[in-house]
DNA sequence: CGGAATCCTGCCTGATACTG
DNA sequence: CAGTATCAGGCAGGATTCCG
């Protein structure tokens, strides 16, 4: 029984989760996607899946524990899959959904910022630096 | 005067830093912007200046330690600027620099697929609590 | 109003060792 | 290979107090 029109329930639509509140719960997910090692998974599996010792070789210096806890939020969280391969050794492969690639489309962009933003940071960090 | 083409520039850049690698700069940089505090002040000068107190209202939540604290960051980054008019009392205005805002042009994406993807990601979560 | 300084808690993180 | 378990430390982050 609609009786707001499509312009009235955009606004509801929009207004139903705000990152703005303390206790909405897509704060608490822009906590959890807001971290570099989501980051850093999700771009390493940008081109298709991997297996979990690929990626700890692609994102250096993560620690296992970190690499695991990371995948099993991800995971949780419905942004991709872990398939298990019944082979000797065990073989455990990682592949993003459709969610996850629509989340990696974003913080691929983060990255890319961080890198060719790089030289403009580091200037103006010394011209911060250098005042008294 | 550019010495080189955009896509010849955005080649060296590629190649200059990689986040992958542990200890690149760009890693710590990525680090540092992939945090909520920093998504949500970015996304909060969206529209333009604020003071201090109106960001503080803005962000439900944050502690005045960690909105100085990122604040501050944010300035030696060279993202935004801070402007000290001397009323009685005192009137500071942050404001995003041309940097701060080709940046939150990525974090507001992130901010907004939080908020947008929140049912899908609970869904999924209750998903994978429900198996055995 | 817009901070700075201090104290204190906890959980995030890394290192190490063990397992199927 | 792909984890789990455990332990220890360091610092993120909140609460409180004081200042120009």
């Amino acid at each position: 029984m609609p009786t707001m029109t499509a312009a009235q329930r955009r606004a509801a639509d929009k207004a139903e989760y705000d990152a703005f509140l303390a206790q909405c719960p897509s704060r608490q997910l822009l906590d959890r996607i807001s971290d570099k090692w989501v980051t850093l998974v999700l771009a390493a599996l940008e081109d298709g899946p991997l297996r979990y010792s690929q990626l700890a070789r692609t994102i250096a210096g993560v620690s296992q524990k970190m690499l695991t806890q990371t995948l099993r939020s991800l995971e949780r969280d419905g942004l991709l899959t872990r398939t298990v391969t019944a082979t000797v050794p065990v073989t455990v492969t990682y592949e993003l959904t459709e969610l996850g690639r629509s989340l990696q489309a974003v913080l691929t962009g983060l990255k890319g910022w961080a890198e060719s933003h790089m030289d403009q940071v580091l200037s103006a960090r010394s011209s911060y630096d250098a005042q008294p």
